[in-house]
DNA sequence: TATAATAACTAATGACATTAGTTTTGGCAA
DNA sequence: TTGCCAAAACTAATGTCATTAGTTATTATA
């Protein structure tokens, strides 16, 4: 039943993310992706249904590598600790992998019942971690709403060169969030 | 030295923000925007410079909107208040304007004597509504990039449709940022 | 009224994505 | 081993763009 011949989705979406990786988003086209691979264009259609399908299935790879670093991340740690460490391991992925960072947040929307599945799981994660400072039902959700807006602003900014200042970006990123985490400490 | 016959920059920018907001940026051609105009594409080339001249001169558009607005919007008021209204005020144009708040962040870096004078126009408006904060100028500098991430960030996650669940989206918004600025107070 | 500048136009090119139809190839069953 | 079938490659063609070059029309002003 294997294929042993030629091309297949992985390595496919493997090369994919490396373009996008070294020129940006909009410069992932399946010509210079075709090209890469040593193939011509309309052969990546066996693999992928067209432009549009290839960028959900590149979030939905870059969805899967956010979970798993951030499990990791929290691993062995809790409360403010594991927030700062998942922050950060999410804002380092975000400088590592810029372009398929772009694709993750230029789908975002829940376009296929994978990415659904790992918004879900992503979702979990931040709940539990927020779990120590039992902050109730909504208000747990409100607050993940700010890190996660907090977290996508930050990369984002950070990627289009939008920090001008001569300011370390690390410092920033812990000044907020500690400030953050002490304000909902302090009971909202 | 007023043309008075056909086009000018002016309304040529005015229809391509209405297409961006009606279709997305990606789906704001040159094609389209001629239509829209009734003349020819290259016809456009007299008033803008290719494609990325006008996405460029958008986001100038928008900032300058921001400017306008987000002054307005702290008129009258100061410290926790006024803060909360300039994020209001921020959030609800990305909300109107959703093409055009696109080509802004989509530009970001300061690619242009104009856009560079506006970035700065918008960084003092926050300076000058933190002052009560009485932060420094570091930590002032750091609160800033905080704001702004967050507000980036939940504006562009709100467009990507990135909140899925039921829960409302002003009290979010509320909720979060009473949290930061009273984490704030109590010394960072 | 004639001229110079400006802004429109047509025509052409090249990069894409995408589709249709054809050929090649490799696994598997006889 | 041989022949078949399905998968995956290919070529050719189309249509949409942005962009450039070169041409025509129009308007303000001298």
């Amino acid at each position: 039943m294997v294929r042993r011949m030629g091309l297949d989705r992985e390595t496919l979406l493997i090369a994919a993310a490396e373009l996008a990786d070294e020129a940006g988003l909009d410069n992932l086209t399946l010509s210079a992706l075709a090209q890469k691979l040593g193939v011509r264009s309309p052969s990546l259609y066996n693999h992928v249904n067209g432009l549009p399908d290839l960028r959900s299935a590149l979030a939905a790879y870059c969805m899967q590598h956010l979970v798993d670093l951030m499990r990791d991340a929290v691993i062995g740690k809790s409360g403010e600790e594991a927030i700062l460490s998942l922050s950060a391991s999410y804002l380092a992925f975000a400088r590592q992998r810029p372009g398929l960072y772009e694709a993750f947040y230029k789908i975002e929307a829940s376009d296929s019942p994978e990415t659904t599945k790992l918004s879900e799981q992503l979702l979990n994660i931040f709940i539990r971690v927020l779990e120590p400072y039992g902050l109730g039902e909504q208000n747990t959700l409100h607050t993940i709403r700010g890190l996660r807006s907090f977290l996508h602003g930050f990369a984002s900014l950070e990627q289009n060169s939008g920090f001008q200042m001569k300011l370390d970006l690390d410092e920033s990123l812990h000044f907020v969030m500690r400030a953050f985490l002490k304000g909902l400490e302090s009971g909202a």
